[in-house]
DNA sequence: CGGCCTACTGCAACTCGTTCGCAATAGCGT
DNA sequence: ACGCTATTGCGAACGAGTTGCAGTAGGCCG
């Protein structure tokens, strides 16, 4: 028995009846993972998470649901550093701020996102689709390396 | 014998030297292939244009040469959709256009990144350090998708 | 409510990029 | 030229992600 401690879910299933798809535990259970955590999660994390709820859910299925999720613009990939993670879908204007420290990451909105999107327009003959900001850095909770 | 037809490969040398580290016909090969395409191009990529080269190096210490250089500073490691790829350094000011018809990689400099530096500073308790920004969409090569 | 059709799953084998351990090789200081 | 050792080539190993197939379970229809 999976508890839904959380009121998501009917997003996803709206989502995949309204597309023809089946609403299944496994797809289920990898949506309330990814919405539950909110944030940035490598597959074999969402899969030892999904592992936790339910055990016999095995990992391809997974995978088959983040692509299925991806292609219904659900979840977003995303590639940095050594690991691919996946994220609820947010639009762009929202940048990604990874603590190098704790590895964490943040969200964080700028209308210099559209304004670069517009300067690209005009100043380039570059038709901009999707934009993907990505910084690096230390967050306001870990402490700066002390100097030597 | 290894033709050199680009005048690149004297920083290389200086810098491997200066740091100590050995100046090999891999790590020479390696160089010139990224020079030479100036370009994004992913691990296995730099390996076969490596062995057009010269067949004999391996695989293996294209890796380790690609991670060395890395940690010399003197390429970067993006990881965009499906594959990670390697590119001689720039400052981040150069943002990336990625073309979804061609593949393309180009470059683009724009004062916006050095302001979104600043305003994250200013807005947020994050401390940021490297700013990577790509853009996918359609180069001015490719034609645009004709209307159904 | 029950049964059927087939989308979906679990499994296990497989691919492929990347890494590692080790013995042989080749830089390079002397 | 010699010798020390960093670096290489090789092959095996690893881990993420994918795929084919047979069994299972959603959900529609009667």
């Amino acid at each position: 028995m999976v508890s839904s401690a959380y009121p998501v879910g009917v997003d996803l299933e709206v989502e995949l009846r309204t597309h023809g798809y089946r609403v299944t535990t496994a797809r289920r259970v990898v949506w309330e993972v990814l919405s539950a955590a909110g944030d940035h999660l490598t597959a074999p994390s969402i899969t030892s998470r999904v592992h936790a709820v339910d055990p016999s859910i095995n990992g391809a299925s997974v995978y088959r649901a983040l692509t299925l999720f991806a292609e219904l613009g659900l979840v977003r990939e995303s590639r940095y550093e050594d690991a691919s993670t996946w994220e609820p879908f947010h639009d762009d204007a929202a940048i990604h701020l990874v603590c190098s420290e704790c590895g964490q990451v943040m969200h964080h909105n700028t209308e210099l996102v559209p304004r670069l999107r517009r300067a690209i327009q005009v100043t380039t003959d570059f038709a901009p689709d999707e934009i993907d900001v990505r910084v690096s850095g230390r967050c306001g909770h870990c402490p700066a390396e002390s100097p030597v």
